[in-house]
DNA sequence: TTGACAACATACCGGGTAGTATGTTCATCA
DNA sequence: TGATGAACATACTACCCGGTATGTTGTCAA
């Protein structure tokens, strides 16, 4: 292990993505890092079967070689890059856990840091999307189902984090919805749909960013129905 | 042009959706729509890259050569897959057009028959949705982009029949929302939800559809901020 | 200082697939 | 009735890309 002193040119760094701090939390190992954002990169605006390693590596600045290393194949790569986006999900909502205050308040700061999460880390957050999917159409070899069912495990799990608040909410008259299931779905769609449309304009502030934020989980929270919408 | 006669097996239609009848009203010519109908299919549980022409012929019970002596290349069939799909949309909303009722009624009306179809006709839908993603994103060969920016014009002048009416709606206080783009982008994002997450049900009733759809609907109509709740 | 190994780069192979070239059948019409 | 062409099927090619095998460089430990 030569650990630091790496001096690649690093190419393609164009995009300024604010979320590469967020990566390097969970990736303490500098080249995994890199690779895992690269390649988030590039299934985010190619999409995984149109996605070369070649194009990976070129991100890089570098070659097949670097990726194969770490990586045994271009599938283990992918998963890699959802788990990592799931994990910085999971660590964003953590903290909310244990709140057992009002639960419309609890509600809505979910729903803000998972929004937030979708803009900040888009890149991942939209290959877990794509994983998801590729999760749900059959084919694919035995051994990359195993993987992709793990992450459906890990993202359904997620999910009922937000089912169950949502659940206690109607049983609790801050919630108005008939199939829980349904309302699940599209309160999802709704804050998970920035990281289809959402691009950082150029002059954005944070407040900006905030107010979109605030947009979107204000439409969730009225679509579900909740009895005192937020501001 | 031998009309009519063809008797191939008709392999591969072991799904039973209920949209075939309307593909064949915008396809008289029947080899056009049995293609169609099969590469809707493929594209939907693989995507596009992921689909070879030989799965299409193969579900058609034919081969490569039919396809190919129809179109061009398998970019174009993708196009016209989009193409018929989109004008399913249209000519679903054409009647709705020219109604000068109640504000809400109208759209509640409109979004209602947008769900359906995104219901009815999922296959294609879901392929619309891929053909805008493909649009968005850079890449592809010059006259392919030709194709995929016609089909995010004829989606963007689609989406702006809503943008008006629900711009229209909050003047007249109907609706209650900030950024116009934002919302119809949520709106969107909720009415066409099904395409991901719908399947039918064994036991599936036409009441049990008509109530999904009214969940849907429902909820985009209080996430837009609408006065009366729909029922 | 020298092996040993991590961290890559380079060179190559093989399978899958888009597209083509050509053969075959059958209906229609002169 | 035979000639023409539409509507396919069959056979083939060229290329891209995932994966591997091998070469190269720098570091560290003994």
């Amino acid at each position: 292990m030569r650990n630091g002193m790496q001096n690649h040119q690093s190419a393609g760094r164009e995009e300024g993505h604010g979320m590469t701090l967020s990566v390097r939390e969970f990736m303490p190992d500098i080249a995994h890092a890199d690779i895992l954002e690269a390649a988030a990169l590039c299934f985010l605006d190619r999409g995984y079967n149109a996605t070369s390693i070649d194009d990976v590596a070129r991100r890089l600045g570098a070659t097949k070689g670097r990726i194969y290393h770490h990586y045994p194949a271009k599938a283990d790569l992918f998963a890699k890059v959802c788990r990592t986006g799931m994990d910085m999900n999971y660590a964003a909502i953590e903290p909310l856990r244990g709140d057992n205050a009002d639960l419309l308040d609890k509600w809505t700061r979910m729903a803000t840091v998972h929004t937030r999460q979708m803009i900040e880390t888009r890149p991942f957050q939209r290959v877990v999307w794509e994983g998801v999917e590729l999760a749900l159409r059959g084919s694919t070899t035995p051994q990359q189902r195993e993987e992709l069912d793990d992450l459906l495990r890990y993202r359904n799990a997620y999910g009922d984090i937000f089912r169950e608040v949502i659940a206690q909410g109607r049983r609790e008259g801050v919630f108005e919805f008939e199939d829980l299931g349904i309302a699940n779905q599209l309160m999802f769609m709704a804050l998970n749909s920035p990281i289809f449309w959402y691009t950082k304009r150029p002059g954005e502030t944070d407040a900006d960013r905030d107010n979109l934020i605030k947009q979107v989980v204000t439409f969730a929270t009225r679509g579900l129905g909740g009895k005192r919408h937020t501001q």
